[in-house]
DNA sequence: TCGTAAACTGAACTGAACTCAGTTGTGGGA
DNA sequence: TCCCACAACTGAGTTCAGTTCAGTTTACGA
């Protein structure tokens, strides 16, 4: 259960790496992280290619890096939103809305990760890409769990209609997340109307 | 709304073609497109591997084609289960269980085309390539425009409740394919067993 | 049996990711 | 003020999967 915590390297003022994620997160997110040239968000950043490796091991270790920044965020918010609610209807709207209460950077974010979960399923060969890949893995993880446990409480107390919890929780983390493959911030739908329609789905997939 | 129409090459009796999908789609599914080394491919067919591009022009050209088979598939079963429906929500119910009345190749298909959406975001640059992307696209959009109609048609019979039926049929579709994310043959949950819970799931959302 | 088109091949090429063997620059201690 | 350590960076070169090229082989209908 217990994963190798990634700790974050201690950032000095002069250092690119978080100039480097940005620019990755806007590329990957923009192209997708094949289409990507890893050259092009060094050239983004001001630097040459191969200082992009003083910072990561590969541009896979960038993209598993920025997929579990997000995934650490996304596990903070739920516990934060659910953590003071001890009605489990008004946790599970609690939790829907603060998946949606994001940034345009998260929105990218969000999308990488939906877009390339796959690359979590496989080994990695360095070290510090396996590391970051199991860090995911395990955050990806304790998201389904601490959804499947809401809705485990909800069904406990009788707030909630008896069903199999956990593929329950897998089902309604799909829809909530499968908004980010299609979402866009300057698009006709807005975020907060997405946000109340699938509350209102979710609501309805627990109803007793 | 027209895309040129992909014709099926017609298949002499020696084409390797149907054996070469069949081996993309067990690699690409079991280890991802990345991580799938096109000669891999062609040493399980059983040829050299610049015989594989007398059948498709690049490693793209072959994931596009698995996709937009998939897609294909995926909607004429869609058609097909609700086209002697009168009734919605048993339009609903029939459209559900299709989504999950499906081979093992299908499921890894199904995968496949999850985990590589973006790829039809993005223009390619050869011509083939690109009437796939086109093509997939297209049948994408032609789903989520049968669910919606299927929705439509619903709540203006006053059997679903109002909603903009657009990003509902998205909600629920994002729903429907996740599984594909997690379900293994092999697996704990059958596919029955998902197939019941997300039908619920589908009425709940519309009910009025 | 011959012509031809599909099926195939080994060798060479390409380009993006990555390695190597260093150089530059800056902040902290004597 | 100098010097050192180490973060930050670089240009030249390597690797390797995907792809192209310039053909050869094979099956089949006329």
């Amino acid at each position: 259960m217990k994963a190798a915590k990634i700790v974050e390297p201690d950032e000095s003022p002069r250092s690119k790496r978080r100039a480097i994620l940005a620019a990755a997160v806007k590329n990957f997110g923009k192209n997708g992280y094949d289409a990507t040239k890893w050259s092009v968000v060094a050239d983004q950043v001001g630097i040459g290619q191969t200082a992009l490796y003083h910072y990561f091991e590969s541009k896979a270790h960038c993209l598993l890096t920025i997929m579990r920044l997000e995934l650490q965020r996304s596990l903070e918010m739920f516990t934060k939103a659910t953590a003071d609610q001890p009605d489990p209807m008004e946790a599970l709207r609690a939790a829907v809305r603060s998946a949606y209460a994001v940034s345009e950077q998260n929105v990218l974010q969000m999308r990488i990760l939906q877009n390339n979960l796959a690359i979590l399923a496989v080994p990695r060969n360095s070290k510090k890409e396996e590391a970051e890949r199991l860090a995911a893995r395990e955050l990806v993880h304790g998201i389904e769990a601490a959804w499947t446990e809401l809705l485990e409480r909800g069904m406990a107390e009788g707030a909630f209609a008896r069903r199999d919890p956990h593929t329950l929780a897998l089902n309604m983390l799909g829809m909530i997340v499968s908004v980010w493959r299609w979402y866009r911030p300057k698009g006709l739908v807005t975020l907060s109307s997405v946000s109340e329609l699938t509350e209102d789905c979710c609501v309805r997939m627990v109803a007793p």
